[in-house]
RNA sequence: GGGAGCAUAGCUCAGUUGGGAGAGCAUCUGCCUUACAAGCAGAGGGUCAUAGGUUCGAGCCCUAUUGUUCCCACCA
């Protein structure tokens, strides 16, 4: 093994055996507990970024989890052809070549999209590769795929033939750039400093005039109504009477309508129900007419005479300057309001009305709000049921339709005769009410989250009933962010829950997103996104999961810092060093095995540690607690393996008895692959690596440890008893460390020990340990201070003392002030323990284990108290 | 406007049904001790935002306040 690890030497190769040994796969087996994850798809156009590294390594620390308790665990990956996204960055690359979408027909555009998508779309598996994913790779899946799309088409149509689907006129959010309409989640709203315009409407009969106030003035065009409230006093009269509206000669009337409030701005509402959604609706309650003034591609219409062809600002500015100079501008007041804009390109969203398709949501949110109340479904952390059921308990029907080409095409027909509507799973010969055979299908294709939605059925073969979707649905946990809830998780269960009729999932863990070292989100914009991959090549790819999982909450953000990678990676080069160390003691032996010879004291700590460590770790893994796991392994590891038993080791190891020799062997060994099994799912490469180095066939009983068992506590090993507490021996090492540093003793002087203690003949046994950690050329036990002639420094327990000789280096008054603040100590701990101790309602409800646990630590104080003082009386003669 | 979260060491953050305040980094001291200087040993550093309350006991539960972040809605 080389002295520092480096990752490159190894990942790839071994990633390579994994695959070539087919580990990731996963298949129907009767014999075992499925446990099954979907992988998130990321889009087509996705390069990995941060996101996708935590999000894919916290489902695959599971995934390795539970593959190695035992289960069938399939982890299903796949990729998004995500419409919009991917419809863009092909335009983008046509416009280069100078080829225009609208110049070319719909099969062309689709075939240079495929062929962009073969290009591109394979990109991030393979970056996911790196990352060391344990993904079934041989199930990937794709939202266009034949089957997948069976499984739209399918559930289009019955959501059709139930009557949840539907076509009409409404407003809609329209991106004047994708020249798309989009749902409302795809719509961002961003804080931005405009003007409230005030405008007058003169009455038509010159008898004055009303003001409306307006951020979008050049809606004007579209107006066909003033709205006041009914009951405002001041416009009473005005009501029924009509409005010369400025810039053009139309006249509109003057409704009473309660939607308007009477105390915001002037209290008159323009009305322009092509453009708001609001303003709609007054306009069908009024029998209003309907004038679209701003176009699909954002050009003012037909409809707005001179203004005709200026595009939307544009015409903005034309119409504010207009009415300045017809006098008809009252004021103009700065105003902060939030524009709508398009999640994927970010141009200003246009509410506009254009008939499109619609999924009625009230009928679905209400089992998919009862599912989750009753906890079929549980969110990880809690909070974030309410994110999902304030979602959902306000949602608006989903207008799926897009006017995009890239995308599952609506299976919708019309007859160019009659104009009746067919929904069918092949196109119709004829029209099945006219008999005509001029049949066109609807041109529009389905929103990208419509067949993300089905993703949790889709990819394990619905709508057949295969074997697969039998077995591995519903499946167990899904692993994603906070920030996608509305837009896929909720849409996963209403439509898992139609469609299969359970849920297609029982847990949802939310984690939160990676922020920069300022905690600003990473964005391209801001160009302060990471590159995972060249973290990788850097740090390799152990250190950025470790890095991404330590210390983390569920559902919190975290911040990355070059920090965090670094001490990964030191950690990573302390691991393998740790397994160096025994890898190099342990050439040539031979290794009993564990448990066919008496453990000394040290490894029966070790193995009493490590016990704890599996049980907890176990524990927070099963709980998805990814963050407390990988702390607690990272404690362990470094503190207690290395830190600690390492050590305690050397002196067996470097001795000439060859049973001590292999005896300790066979416990760092064992110690240490069961480290490795624990620190496998979360750092697959250099456990796998050093696993295979491993000689001690007793514990290596797996060609590769990702297919070996989960660690189990050892039931022969029990917790140190008293007077037989290891502790005792790391406490005097301790001590008397700490008194060396103090005192500035040079490392390399030996000292000398006297040891006054109860518990000799524990400590005694364990001498070895003092000697060598405390750099001592002699220990020796007397029975109490009055034995030792020189002057000391003492190390003071509550089972026993450690004097140190240290001659000059010795100040009386100094070590007499130590001591002295130490009691002061002990006694606020002595104080503060019978304080509770005397309260007759602590003992009395407190439970009985703590209760017993304060009164052993009064007594140890007790003691550890008399012996300060001690000390005192001696350093006073 | 509605909702949620956060506020703990200089920095980034943990803190498991309420029971003696933790880690990493940074700082200071001493060490190239034959696994590891990407290391070892030792040390300093916190009124747990503020004010009340519940409790024998509060970083943790409740109320209010201040600061901060996010989500949803979109009243022109």
């Amino acid at each position: 093994m080389d002295k520092v690890f480096s990752p490159k030497a190894y990942e790839d190769r071994l990633y390579i055996f994994w695959l070539n040994k087919g580990y990731f796969k996963a298949k129907f087996n009767k014999n075992k507990t499925p446990f099954t994850i979907v992988m998130p798809p990321p889009n087509i156009t996705g390069q990995l970024h941060m996101g996708h590294a935590l999000d894919e390594t916290l489902q695959d620390i599971i995934i390795r989890f539970k593959r190695m308790q035992g289960f069938e665990a399939l982890w299903l990956p796949g990729t998004d052809h995500a419409s919009i996204a991917t419809e863009l960055k092909v335009v983008e690359q046509l416009k280069k070549r100078g080829i225009e979408k609208n110049d070319i027909s719909r099969e062309e555009f689709l075939e240079h999209t495929w062929r962009w998508k073969e290009q591109y779309g394979n990109k991030i598996k393979e970056q996911q590769k790196k990352l060391g994913l344990s993904c079934d790779w041989d199930r990937e899946a794709f939202t266009m795929d034949e089957n997948l799309n069976r499984a739209v088409k399918d559930s289009f149509i019955k959501y059709y033939r139930s009557g949840l689907i539907y076509r009409g006129k409404r407003i809609i959010n329209w991106c004047t750039s994708c020249r798309t309409a989009l749902s409302d989640a795809e719509v961002e709203y961003v804080e931005t400093q405009s003007y409230l315009w005030h405008i007058k409407y003169p009455l038509s009969d010159g008898s004055g005039y009303i003001v409306v106030a307006t951020t979008r003035p050049e809606t004007m065009l579209g107006d066909t109504a003033v709205a006041v409230n009914p009951d405002d006093v001041r416009y009473k009269a005005f009501v029924g009477k009509t409005l010369k509206l400025p810039l053009t000669d139309r006249e509109i009337p003057v409704v009473a309508d309660s939607y308007v409030e009477k105390d915001f701005g002037s209290g008159a509402v323009k009305i322009t129900p092509a453009h708001d959604p609001n303003d709609f609706e007054v306009g069908v309650r009024h029998k209003l007419e309907v004038i679209k003034v701003i176009g699909d591609d954002g050009i003012m219409t037909d409809e707005t005479g001179e203004y005709k062809g200026l595009e939307r600002f544009d015409c903005r500015k034309k119409i504010v300057a207009d009415l300045v100079s017809a006098g008809l501008l009252e004021k103009t007041e700065p105003y902060n309001h939030n524009v709508g804009e398009c999640y994927r390109c970010h141009s200003v969203v246009e509410p506009l009305i254009s008939k499109q398709w619609f999924l009625k949501m009230k009928p679905l949110a209400a089992p998919a709000i009862k599912y989750v109340k009753n906890k079929k479904i549980e969110y990880i952390p809690i909070k974030y049921e309410k994110t999902y059921l304030n979602w959902m308990n306000n949602i608006k029907d989903w207008c799926i339709s897009r006017q995009l080409i890239w995308g599952h095409r609506i299976p919708a027909y019309y007859c160019g005769d009659c104009g009746n509507t067919m929904v069918e799973y092949e196109t119709p010969k004829c029209c099945c009410q006219c008999g005509s055979n001029k049949i066109s299908q609807d041109e529009d294709v389905l929103d990208t989250w419509f067949s993300s939605a089905l993703w949790p059925f889709s990819t394990l073969g619905y709508p057949e009933k295969t074997k697969d979707l039998d077995y591995f649905y519903p499946t167990n946990v899904l692993v994603t962010a906070y920030d996608i809830i509305p837009f896929w998780v909720a849409r996963m269960i209403f439509s898992g829950l139609y469609f299969m009729k359970d849920v297609p999932f029982s847990e949802v863990l939310i984690h939160g997103i990676v922020r920069d070292a300022d905690g600003r989100k990473m964005s391209k914009s801001l160009g302060n996104g990471i590159d995972p991959l060249e973290l990788i090549d850097i740090y390799g790819a152990d250190a950025l999961r470790f890095s991404l999982s330590i210390g983390i909450a569920p559902g919190s953000d975290t911040r990355f810092l070059n920090e965090k990678i670094e001490n990964a990676r030191n950690f990573m080069n302390k691991i393998w060093n740790a397994a160096r160390f025994v890898m190099l003691n342990g050439e040539n032996a031979n290794i009993p095995k564990m448990f066919t010879f008496k453990l000394n004291d040290a490894d029966k700590w070790i193995l009493d540690k490590l016990n704890r460590t599996i049980r907890l770790v176990t524990k927070a893994v099963s709980k998805y607690d990814i963050g407390l796991a990988a702390a607690k392994l990272y404690e362990f590891v470094w503190n207690d393996f290395c830190d600690w038993y390492i050590e305690l080791s050397k002196p067996a190891l470097y001795s000439d008895d060859v049973k001590k020799r292999s005896e300790s062997l066979a416990v760092l060994n064992f110690t240490l692959v069961n480290i490795l099994k624990l620190l496998h799912p979360f750092v697959p490469f250099i456990t796998e690596e050093i696993y295979q180095s491993i000689v001690d066939k007793n514990v290596k009983t797996h060609d590769s440890i990702m297919i070996s068992d989960w660690p189990t506590p050892i039931k022969k090993i029990t917790a140190s008893v008293k007077g037989k507490n290891f502790e005792y021996i790391t406490d005097i090492i301790k001590g008397v460390r700490n008194i060396r540093a103090e005192k500035n003793v040079a490392p390399s002087k030996k000292v000398k020990l006297y040891i006054v203690s109860e518990y000799e003949k524990f400590i005694a046994k364990n001498l070895t340990y003092i000697k060598k950690l405390c750099n001592a050329e002699d220990a020796v036990f007397v029975l109490d201070k009055s034995y030792i002639a020189e002057k000391t420094a003492a190390a003071v327990f509550d089972f026993g003392v450690v004097y140190i000789p240290l001659g000059d280096l010795i100040d009386l008054d100094g070590e007499i002030q130590k001591l002295k603040k130490d009691i002061d100590a002990v006694d606020k701990e002595i104080t503060r323990g019978q304080g509770m101790l005397g309260n007759p309602r602590y003992v009395e409800k407190a439970p009985k284990e703590l209760v017993d646990k304060e009164k052993e630590k009064i007594a140890a104080n007790i003691e550890l108290k008399r012996k300060l003082i001690e000390q005192i009386e001696y350093l006073k003669k």
